[in-house]
DNA sequence: ATAACATTTCGACACTGATCGAAAGGTAGA
DNA sequence: TCTACCTTTCGATCAGTGTCGAAATGTTAT
């Protein structure tokens, strides 16, 4: 279970969190190169989903969600050459837990 | 009204969360440099209160103090030579407004 | 098997920011 | 006024990290 220092600092940057908050609302699972179901944008296309709502490099969305994962906000699954995504909601347990002073 | 990456930036370093906390265990207000009234390491002393807890340059205090309100998780208030500080309680509101999802 | 595609690894670069010491600015008390 | 004290400003340093392109890895389809 990753401190809370490591998720506010895993959420600090405007391109992590946007790339969170596309997981998010893609419901629990989010696949990282499908067709959205959520957005609308992406709907119907193969090209890759979280690319499209954050434009980035490749490299640069890896890099953020092997972030995200390190501090224990999403989980990740690979099938075939797609990788899933999906919030841990532990995660959001501890900032909740933090607010209301632990 | 600072964004929510904003608070996140402010509280992803660990000795500025530190000096948050040490903020907001104070209850409402809090001496910058009074004897404190948690946490007990400093009660009755007249030293400096936060930097007990906290310990690094009396610069560097003065800087996450700007950090965190500018980031509108805190307010300060300078009567004569002490700064005072209290939590604003709006940013933990936004926490929680991102936690449930807006 | 070969091509096309999705993702990762690697190296490089630029920028941000945490930290400190020294000096300056204000304030309270002798 | 003079001194002691709390705080801030300034400049410098140094580590961390967000970003990319190129190349590599692995997978699916032709």
């Amino acid at each position: 279970m990753p401190d809370i220092v490591t998720i506010f600092k895993a959420l600090a940057d405007p391109t992590r969190l946007a790339v969170f908050n596309c997981i998010r609302c893609c419901g629990s699972t989010c696949a990282y190169t499908e067709g959205g179901q959520c957005c609308g944008d992406c709907e119907g296309t193969a090209a890759c989903y979280i690319r499209c709502q954050v434009p980035c490099a490749p490299s640069t969305i890896t890099h953020h969600l092997n972030e995200l994962r390190d501090a224990g906000l999403i989980e990740t699954e690979k099938r075939g050459r797609v990788v899933y995504c999906k919030v841990k909601p532990e995660a959001l347990s501890a900032l909740g837990a933090f607010i209301t002073g632990k």
